[in-house]
DNA sequence: TATTGTTATACTCTATAACTATA
DNA sequence: TATAGTTATAGAGTATAACAATA
């Protein structure tokens, strides 16, 4: 028989406490970007993109649709830091690179977002702790889709 | 004599990973809310208002200029999940309360936000350790002015 | 036929600057 | 003078639908 955890304060506040330091977490790498005079989309696109990535598996990690991954890599592109190569293997699909300067400009990004996170205020073995517990949690779960308003049920 | 944290392995897979857990995070909160027919912003809004609170409190929770929390409020008033309430003692600030639809919206939002939330998959033993961990980042942390880029210092 | 990426569209979010009204 | 909130603006992000090229 499995208790009903929905009414668990605990798990309520641990919900709230991650909403918490997600925002804040956010506002930091963004603060971050805007350093690099990057824009949050830019930054965070430069950030997952180490090897090349198909547009599609972008839209993926950026959770987003693939229609914005054209207008967000079209900026990189016109800056210089990531290029489109087509694929040889299935020319309908475009593998992104990143410049030299793009590698710089991840390596910049990486640098600062290190230098001051919030989760640093946590010593060496809680870290441990921490990674042990992201790792559950990251393999545990299934990433959820894009969200969709298609059909809400609002009752509100 | 610290050690040089920014080399630390262990930092960089933990900021790694806090960053993809923060993105699947907030695009579970996404599809929560486009399942109640709310945008993200309106969603946020929701989730921190439980008690009457003034606009700029509002932009600084939201992690947003104030500017946008017109905007925003502006459409859940329309819906009427929200109204703005002159403050009595200094007739410059408004509160924003919730209606009766917004108590029930903003329930909803929590119930289902609780209901298949990717921490979940941890025990009740783990999400205490958990909980300890983010009350000693939270407290420990100063929350991030909002991103600018006023002067940023580019260099890529 | 199905898939990858683009375009067109409409709306929301975003920060900046200038503004109103209160203090 | 300073503060709370609004307006105007321009740009970026957002999902949907329709489309082209390729498989």
């Amino acid at each position: 028989m499995d208790h009903d955890r929905a009414h668990d304060p605990l798990v309520r506040d641990v919900i709230r406490m991650t909403f918490e330091l997600t925002g804040r977490l956010r506002a930091h790498m963004d603060g971050v970007a805007a350093s690099l005079d990057l824009t949050p989309m830019q930054a965070r696109a430069l950030f997952v993109s180490h090897q090349p990535v198909p547009m599609g598996l972008l839209a993926e990690s950026l959770h987003c649709d693939a229609s914005n991954v054209t207008g967000i890599v079209d900026r990189l592109e016109e800056r210089g830091l990531m290029e489109r190569v087509v694929d040889p293997d299935d020319r309908r699909r475009k593998n992104l690179v990143l410049t030299a300067a793009g590698r710089r400009g991840s390596e910049q990004l990486k640098d600062r977002l290190r230098a001051d996170n919030p989760i640093l205020s946590l010593d060496g073995p809680e870290l441990e702790v921490l990674h042990g517990l992201l790792l559950q949690v990251l393999s545990a779960d299934v990433p959820p889709e894009m969200p969709r308003r298609t059909h809400p049920s609002p009752q509100i």
